[in-house]
DNA sequence: GTCTATATTTGGATAGAC
DNA sequence: GTCTATCCAAATATAGAC
């Protein structure tokens, strides 16, 4: 319980870390109230909705910062320098693979039917924008979209794999393979 | 409810169907006795350590089922038709990218600090046993150890990414490039 | 905006009849 | 082995004072 107040966004934030690493249904008021240092009914104050629209307002926030990050792939240069970029923003996002996804969290833990749109949406976002910068860099459409497509699971497969077996050396390596995987010449 | 009486394993297969399905926190007893047609005590008869004994013995369930694709790879005869063969059992097992994997499911929405030995010893499994494959196919231990380690993330991400968008295609292609990759001459 | 108190529901678990 | 009934704790949510 911080004695300093929070602002909005930092509240945002603890919440978000509640979820992304306990999943929807494990992640009980108690456990955000205390993280937040807000009693529960400063927290209906704040979010009326309850729990599912601090779930959602999590999704826009963090929707915000990952837009930031794929930003870093639709700025003007060279698509093998944007995309290594880009990495190293994601392995800040996720703290080198100690912090979850927040959309993977959901998926498996009750909060796919809820929020079903979101996720695909977001899960879509990822590899459009991926896909595009690959394209960018001269590979041809379709395999393009079949690489982007392979590194987003790689990407969630990597925090899941990290997290079940205490090892965030798997995810970082990955991080490190990408650029050169996404962008070489063969098939 | 079904009205036919359900054998051990059969109850032991719908429970796991729901953690598979909700993760560990979201799947209460009402679902569980709703799945198997049991009532709460029913339920405590036969598992009288509650919840967490539920998930121990479908843990113990699943990891002969998953020993049984694994020993697919262990088999005698041609590597890449081992591969192929468990490839398929895969398949089968998640049904075509329909069902989730347990492990995670459990890493994600809660268990992974209830059963985080359970989950660390299954995910190594699955890698030790792949890799020694690659490794017998002729392909060096390092390279052989790193593809395993992919292509396990990668089975899980296609998971939670062929959930996340509704779209199993991605799953099904993952599987039917991955003896290709695992077993290609270079790096 | 935050707090105390409380309403209401759900979940996990047990007792005892049959 | 299953059922009804029940206990207890925890969870979501709200009311109203300050």
């Amino acid at each position: 319980m911080p004695r300093t107040k929070l602002s909005r966004e930092e509240v945002l934030e603890r919440i978000g870390e509640e979820f992304r690493c306990h999943g929807y249904a494990a992640t009980s008021l108690s456990r955000i109230a205390e993280a937040t240092g807000l009693g529960r009914a400063s927290l209906y104050h704040h979010f009326p909705g309850g729990k599912d629209e601090m779930v959602r307002q999590v999704f826009r926030k963090v929707g915000e910062e990952v837009g930031e990050i794929l930003a870093l792939l639709e700025e003007p240069g060279d698509p093998r320098d944007r995309i290594t970029a880009s990495m190293k923003a994601v392995e800040r996002f996720y703290a080198g693979g100690a912090k979850n996804c927040l959309l993977g969290a959901m998926v498996l833990s009750g909060g796919s039917e809820l929020f079903a749109d979101e996720l695909a949406a977001a899960f879509t976002a990822w590899i459009d924008t991926l896909s595009a910068t690959i394209r960018n860099a001269g590979v041809p459409a379709g395999i393009a979209r079949r690489r982007a497509e392979d590194a987003v699971m790689r990407l969630q497969g990597a925090l899941v794999v990290a997290r079940g077996m205490k090892d965030t050396g798997l995810f970082r390596r990955l991080l490190s393979e990408l650029p050169n995987q996404l962008l070489e010449e063969s098939s």
